[in-house]
Formats: structure tokens, C-alpha cells, sequence
DNA sequence: AGTTAGTCAACAATACTTGTTAGTTGACAG
DNA sequence: CTGTCAACTAACAAGTATTGTTGACTAACT
């Protein structure tokens, strides 16, 4: 997604009002790449505007994603996440802290024309899933 | 998953009881590759058993997870669908109609180690979204 | 300074899935 | 063949994640 003033300029370029509360979702999201669900985004813009509702935040959220500047993830049964980053990258899913890290993947994919046709793929998606560094060393360390 | 006999003997030998519910979402789910869900199933299973209960469906359908005879698929916010098919393979997703097709992608795919230190890769899974040969023609047809 | 979009609070509602209870049935072992 | 206990049903509650709604209020922009 764009920076937060970048952000600030469009919204009020698409009429739509630069409030706090918008502002503060912003800030929350930018730079961040771990993947948060709404309510931690919530957390994060409660620090300093402790009566922002949750409503809210689903809003702006939603709004953001209609705009194209970040986009949802859903992997697993958990609640959907926000990624702010919207470059091409795939995704590692840690099987026991359930975080979810930013991967750049050496990948050549291809659905066989041959044996597909009629399929127009206009996206291919890559989950790792496995341990990620932490919790592979707690698991190694408990034997 | 293993064919409907081969189960009916595998519940036995665990000793859990071979209920005609259970067979029914044996024979429900047995060479479909639509990945069904959960009231999908119960559809089908009422047709010959018309007081089965989605309660009793998902009883064994997590049953059967748990055994690894079947696999869930979570795929964008649709609910949990189950694939009998248990060996590699991808997904087709279509964005149109949301039927999920398994294809087998030419895929080489890797995280690179020396960029993702500690990481342990159990498992990739790849997902083509697009439209699926119906849903492309339609959308042709449209112009 | 006025208009109106945005927000809040509080609540309802949705969809999917699991938990719980109590009463009944029927699969299997002996 | 029969007793036992797992499994099933029905009916309901609960939980999670998300969106809809309403009415009143606030404050951002013209």
C-alpha cells in the first residue's frame, strides 16, 4: 500500500474524509508485514485513540481493500488478515504459532494448457506450510 | 481416502461401530472429486437416508480427517470443503463460481534456504485462481 | 458556518461449526 | 441371542468472525 500521506491525499482526492480514525488505521498498517487480523489492527489504533470501535476498523479496512491497497489473506481456518504489501509474494504458514511471514519463493509454475484447457488462471498463490525458525528450535530443543 | 470395504474393515479394527450413517458419507464421499461440503454431503446421504443428521455428517467427517483418510480444503471465505483425494496435487479455485477442480501443476517450486534460514518447508500447496472453462465462456459470450 | 460523511454505541443477524443434554437405537462381542 | 455401550437423533446453546442497522452526535471539508 501506498504511505500513509500518499493514502491521506487520495481518500480526499475520492471525496471520501481523512478522519482520525482512518488515519490512525493507516499509520497501523503501514509497514507491518505480519499479516494482522482486524482486532490486532484495533489493538494497535486503541493505543492512541482508545474509543475506536472495532466497527469501524472493518470499515476502513474493507474500504482499503476495495481500493486495491492491501489485500486479504485467508489461509487456514483463522480469521482473515490484511496484508498492506499487494507486490507479488507467497506466503509461509508456521503450523504451530500460526504466523504467517512474507516469502519470495524460487518457483516456475505451470498449469499444462494441454491437459486444462479452458482454464484462465489469473493468479497462482504459493503457501509454504511448516515450522518457522522459532518454533523449529523449541521443537528440536525438545527432544 | 480408501475405497468404502476398505474403511468399513478400518473402523472395525479400531473398533468403532460400521453405522449406516457412516457408511452413507463412505459412499457419499467416495471417488468425488467436487470437494464437497459438509451439507453437500448431507444432501447426498439424505437420499437414501433421509433422517441422518449434519451433526452426525460433521461427527464423521472429522472423524475421517482425523484418520487421514480425507483432507479439508480451505479456499478463500467459502466453508471448509473435503477432498477424498489424499495424494499431491493443486487447486483451481474459480473466482466466478467457486468451484474448486483438482489439477496437477508443473511446478518447481523452492524457498530458498539461504534467505529463509530455520525455515521448515512440511508442505506446498499451490493454488490457481482464474475462471474455470465454463465460467470463461460465459464471461466471452458477454461481449 | 453549514452540510453531510463518518463515527459511535448497542444491538441484531448471518453463516458455519462445535458443544451439550437426554433419550433411543442398534452394532458387535461373548 | 442377548447385553452393553458406542453412536445417533433432536433440539438447543454457544462461539467465532463479520456485516447490517439505527439514531444520535461530531467534525471534515466546501
Amino acid at each position: 500500500m501506498r504511505a500513509p500521506e500518499e493514502l491521506t491525499e487520495r481518500f480526499r482526492n475520492l471525496g471520501l474524509k481523512v478522519t482520525p480514525q482512518r488515519q490512525g488505521v493507516f499509520q497501523a498498517l503501514w509497514g507491518d508485514d505480519s499479516h494482522p487480523t482486524a482486532e490486532a489492527i484495533w489493538g494497535r489504533v486503541r493505543e492512541t485513540m482508545p474509543t475506536v470501535s472495532l466497527r469501524t476498523v472493518y470499515q476502513v479496512l474493507n474500504d482499503l481493500t476495495d481500493l486495491g491497497e492491501i489485500n486479504t489473506v485467508r489461509l487456514g481456518s483463522s480469521p482473515v488478515r490484511f496484508d498492506p504489501n499487494i507486490d507479488g509474494h507467497d506466503h509461509f504458514v508456521c503450523e504451530q504459532c500460526s504466523r504467517v511471514f512474507d516469502v519470495h519463493a524460487h518457483a516456475v509454475v505451470d498449469l499444462p494448457e494441454k491437459h486444462y484447457p479452458g482454464f484462465e488462471v489469473a493468479a497462482t498463490q504459493i503457501v509454504f506450510r511448516g515450522f518457522c525458525p522459532d518454533c523449529a528450535r523449541i521443537s528440536a530443543a525438545a527432544h
